[in-house]
DNA sequence: TTTATTATCTAAAGGGTTTCAGTAAAAGCA
DNA sequence: TGCTTTTACTGAAACCCTTTAGATAATAAA
């Protein structure tokens, strides 16, 4: 059982390889009798074209490729990501092109990069300078940076220390002393991201605060976690455990805030009298859990379309980088007083 | 600025482009010098085998598509296929595989599957027999069929009408004769997926539970609708508007029984004593409402692993399809009495 | 010394499509 | 009628890689 190639319609057809791709792609250069013959005859063997040789030609797959430093099955595990997806699919349903999710867990970041077969990448969570996305510019695959510092490529961010200042600025006015961050994990093997990315940048507006309200945060106050709800437990749980008793919360995520939100309600203290909490992202489930999350907002579909719409002029056109900042803002919701 | 081919590598390492193929790939049939000197040249000029030229040759991208006919940004707001895809996602991990999301909404079906530069397809709610889907197999592709019915390739399914049976059993039983049913909507388009696919079969396990209790339900207390905790919300206020009071809601998804929930509290209703819900699928969301939804639990990631599993075995050997059926289970939780 | 074997490398043949330059015939024009 | 233009189609090259079947030289075996 072999494929159908354009040869076998073209000898069926009694015309030229050339005429038969003509009668799909540019009609007009056929008489329109031969066109429906051809398309006919086409239709009755069932060709389809083979999309790698058309992609080795054309240099167009109609594939978007978006890139996260985790296991594919823990992208979809996260709300967040779940969301900027929404983001970058509704331009792609737009442009009817397809979505690659890529993960680099296994094979090197630069092997997935070189395998994928995509017209451009969104890169998330991934310095522009990091030695293994580097060399795509090499190469001329465009690509978008999202969460992570770029010059020569375009990239979208939301101001991340600004967010995380008015949330710890909140807190503090507000006379809260004893403050338990949860943060992002340190992304790791590559220290050279240690002090940029989010987290950093994140990490930056809480000690802004921090030091602006003469408050000390000695490496006690930070833990550092998985960003997901079973990770917001374990952080809760083992902060409790040696002994801290914080009256308020602040994650760097909302789904370790919500995780951080049960652990403590499991341990009998009542969230915002006991303890307050805000999280960061603003992830749909923030609002329907109970007491509803007090967040920083940022615009998570919104990140996405701008990334995928930033890519698409890319690929059209070599236009010069953009990069695009999006706000984030404080909501006060039940966890919060 | 031209990308870097396996011919300028061959000409800077005074090999041919065979040698510098086999650095990579067959490493024992050269000098192990050779192959570092070609590799340290590879690497200094950026080199990257083209992966449409290798697509092309090999047959393999490493990629499975995963098509559902949905947008693609319905796709990642709807919390089953977030979960669905983590299964499928966990096997591509462990396979070093990325996952295509692609959406027959613009273009057809048929096209959508063409041009899609896949190894293989998981197609999640379209029966076999599609007119659309029965041209794949004229091909080489294989495909896995997921909440369809199949017969000539793999399927996964779940008990859906015993599920449903189930859920309507349990409100018969306790009394309720005015039950609303909220549908998924109706496949549009394909008349011939209108007695076979998901909704039919859910509404079977309904049915025939109201038969055996002999309990009349004309059109009037079925909806169909959005799949989405808005089109739950704009299903009951249309129920509502139009004189409806049933005692219980039984629905074919969690997200559409939410957003019933949703609606009817913010009429004052009290959930479950002024009116009970029961859902279907089980995802995270509903054990985090308030209260918590009583559902048919069905294993969603599973039902992704499963699914993936049988596609990478059709991928490797040519082995014969297997039907895949997982059970459903029902789950008091708080929006049940 | 001759033959068989191994190690190392290469030429050439695809793989399936699109594009470019061109040909032959038909049509237009004077 | 002779010339140019248009129409309808084709051949060959290009895209870039992998693979198979050898070629060559060096080594081992007879």
């Amino acid at each position: 059982m072999k494929r159908v190639t354009i040869q076998d319609v073209a000898d069926k057809a009694e015309v030229s390889p050339t005429a038969v791709s003509f009668a799909f792609n540019k009609p007009d250069q056929l008489n329109p009798d031969t066109v429906t013959r051809i398309r006919s005859v086409a239709w009755d063997l069932g060709y389809v074209p083979n999309p790698h040789a058309r992609a080795l030609i054309s240099r167009r797959t109609g594939v978007i490729g978006v890139l996260v430093p985790q296991a594919i099955a823990a992208i979809f595990a996260n709300p967040f990501f779940d969301q900027f997806l929404q983001g970058v699919g509704r331009v792609c349903d737009k442009h009817d092109m397809s979505l690659l999710t890529i993960s680099p867990v296994n094979s090197s970041l630069d092997q997935a990069l070189g395998r994928a077969p995509v017209d451009g990448f969104i890169i998330v969570g991934v310095n522009e300078d990091h030695t293994e996305v580097a060399p795509l510019r090499k190469r001329n695959v465009p690509f978008v940076i999202v969460d992570g510092d770029a010059t020569a490529s375009s990239s979208v961010n939301v101001e991340d220390a600004s967010g995380t200042y008015d949330a710890a600025a909140h807190l503090l006015s507000r006379g809260h002393r004893d403050i338990l961050i949860l943060s992002l994990p340190q992304p790791e093997g590559h220290p050279e991201d240690a002090q940029f990315g989010v987290r950093a940048r994140r990490l930056g507006g809480y000690t802004r605060a921090f030091e602006e309200y003469g408050v000390q945060c000695g490496g006690d106050c930070i833990r550092s976690t998985e960003s997901s709800i079973r990770g917001g437990e374990y952080a809760f749980d083992e902060a409790w455990n040696s002994g801290a008793r914080p009256s308020a919360i602040l994650a760097m995520s909302d789904v370790i805030a919500i995780g951080a939100m049960r652990a403590a309600q499991r341990r009998g203290l009542n969230i915002p009298n006991d303890l307050e909490v805000i999280g960061f992202d603003d992830i749909v489930l923030s609002s329907l859990v109970q007491p509803a999350l007090s967040t920083v907002h940022q615009p998570i579909i919104e990140k996405g379309v701008q990334a995928i719409q930033l890519l698409v002029r890319a690929i059209d056109d070599e236009s010069v980088p953009q990069h695009i900042m999006l706000k984030t803002s404080l909501i006060s919701r039940g966890s919060t007083k």
